[in-house]
DNA sequence: TATAGGATTTGCT
DNA sequence: GCAAATCCTATAA
């Protein structure tokens, strides 16, 4: 790793992606990711959109993929529940970056997976919370110690677990299909009035904004109180 | 160096 | 329903 990728965890990561390539072989014709230009858009949009569309981990053999059930949006302006609210530190980095990328952070020991949106100086994400295991599921199971597949992915560090996302995801441009990557749905699309939107989950501050977005009637997604 | 708190999960009552 | 587990980050001293 030269000095100019130590400066930015962002190219550091990309290098390191473009290493793997050869290694792990996990670029194939056949993967259609989403372009950068899906992610550059408000977090509102893409985390409604997002729903159905597959995520997908391919680290050596081991490729598993799940559809996407419930998302979070969180804003670059005007939302206190943001990590980017508080400014630019090391952790928040990413946010700061092109959209398409993921931002990946540690919290109570776990990992939360997320995609950065919009524009760069415009910090707004969206996160995944919970997928539907499509494919994979025995890997799944290995690496979260439960067979229940209703409880492999449901939850954002639980989700992290399955999918071997961790701190090492962090920076990662999700436009090359290598390593973590998301697909457009193949099937079973959803409509409009299959989304459900309430408050988000866990956050202490701007309970007031209603970012969150699940498929009404899933089984798998993390929190089943009613929210409003 | 110390401390408080968090976009969580799990198990126990 | 509640609280412990667990550890990283930011902030203050």
């Amino acid at each position: 790793v030269d000095a100019k990728s130590r400066s930015s965890p962002i190219r550091a990561r990309q290098l390191r992606a473009g290493r793997s390539k050869s290694v792990r072989g996990t670029s194939r014709p056949g993967i259609r990711t989403l372009d950068r230009s899906y992610f550059q858009r408000p977090p509102a949009v893409v985390a409604r959109e997002l729903l159905g569309h597959l995520l997908v981990s391919q680290v050596g053999r081991a490729r598993v993929a799940g559809r996407i059930v419930e998302t979070e949006g969180y804003l670059a302006e005007g939302d206190s529940a943001c990590h980017a609210a508080r400014g630019r530190t090391p952790k928040t980095e990413v946010m700061f970056g092109p959209p398409g990328m993921a931002y990946v952070y540690p919290i109570h020991a776990k990992y939360c997976f997320n995609v950065v949106t919009e524009d760069v100086d415009h910090p707004s994400a969206v996160l995944i919370r919970a997928v539907e295991p499509i494919e994979g599921i025995r890997w799944m199971q290995r690496r979260r110690g439960f067979l229940d597949v209703r409880n492999l992915a449901r939850g954002p560090a639980r989700l992290c677990q399955a999918f071997s996302i961790d701190r090492s995801v962090n920076g990662l441009d999700l436009t090359l299909g290598q390593t973590v990557w998301i697909e457009p749905p193949s099937a079973r699309i959803v409509r409009p009035g299959d989304v459900q939107v309430t408050r988000r989950v866990g956050v202490t501050s701007a309970h007031e904004l209603k970012l969150r977005f699940v498929i009404a009637g899933s089984r798998f997604v993390s929190d089943l109180k009613k929210r409003r």
